[in-house]
DNA sequence: GAGATATACTTGTGGTCGCAAGCAACTGTA
DNA sequence: TACAGTTGCTTGCGACCACAAGTATATCTC
């Protein structure tokens, strides 16, 4: 069967995907910690909330979308909280749930931080790929996803 | 200029690649120490040395190749050392640098835990790729690479 | 050959995050 | 109502890793 003949190709893509992630990782998250005092977890929970409706998400679906345990997103939330750019807020309908709401604040913050980021982001990317691959990195990569997740205070 | 167009699917497809590399690399990471007590660091670490030329790599040449700093390397190694799969060798013509060298238990460890570990990889890419993809993608994170790095004594 | 600079490596410290365990609240069954 | 199981969230702990600073060796300049 063909499981043997992929292997060898999964693995050189495995392996450029992750030497391409850790150094790419590691210039962005420097740069928007240098310049904005964000994580770039930091950065992607303000820009999840900031698109969500009522700009505020359950910590548990937060969590998902970008892929950390509970435990990771109450501690990476204490920060943001501590410095006032989001908010807890409780769930009328389920008294276990708290949601995570972007402030004011943390929505000014979000869009200073946002250009330059997203200038760094770009500048790293640019010069490997034309448009047409980054369509096409971006739809097969797109496939490693699980979950979307969407947002409401239903209780279950 | 182009510039603006781009950023959109840039940041798309970064955004899939942070995705997917988080999910990824939990899951394989937590089945490579649940089943042989490697990290997937150590894992590509003893893999690199198993293809070096004579089994041993400078540490520093080491590092780069698997994106991590000296600090890094030097922790990552105490423990592959304490194992007793690695164990560093001096340089005859510059004493500045250690090679770290894989040991035949490191080998033996590294062929223990390949089966299991590209069968983890292989089955979380199959589902989702198929042969022709799968060569587009390897292509493309290929070029997010930087160092290939050969490995020789000669000082400088 | 002396001093400045660069390179290889290690160690102290701190940040981020996963896992395991625990608590509180909800749901389902009888 | 009572009890078991599930779900949302937090906390203790430990692993991994980057940064900064320090040591030892090598190279370059005069």
């Amino acid at each position: 069967m063909s499981r043997q003949v992929l292997s060898y190709q999964v693995h050189a893509a495995w392996v450029s995907f992750l030497r391409g992630h850790a150094a790419l990782t590691r210039d962005l998250n420097t740069q928007l910690v240098a310049d904005h005092g964000l994580t770039m977890n930091d950065y992607e929970v303000l820009l999840r909330l900031s698109r969500a409706p009522d700009r505020r998400m359950k910590r548990i679906e937060l969590a998902q979308s970008v892929v950390l345990t509970p435990s990771g997103i109450t501690r990476l939330l204490d920060g943001l909280e501590a410095e006032g750019w989001v908010e807890k807020a409780g769930c009328d309908t389920d008294a276990r749930v708290t949601y995570a709401a972007l402030t004011d604040a943390g929505r000014q913050k979000l869009h200073e931080a946002a250009s330059s980021h997203l200038g760094d982001i770009d500048r790293l990317f640019t010069g490997h790929f034309d448009a047409a691959e980054l369509t096409t990195l971006a739809e097969l990569l797109g496939r490693l996803d699980g979950a979307a997740g969407h947002s409401d205070c239903a209780p279950g």
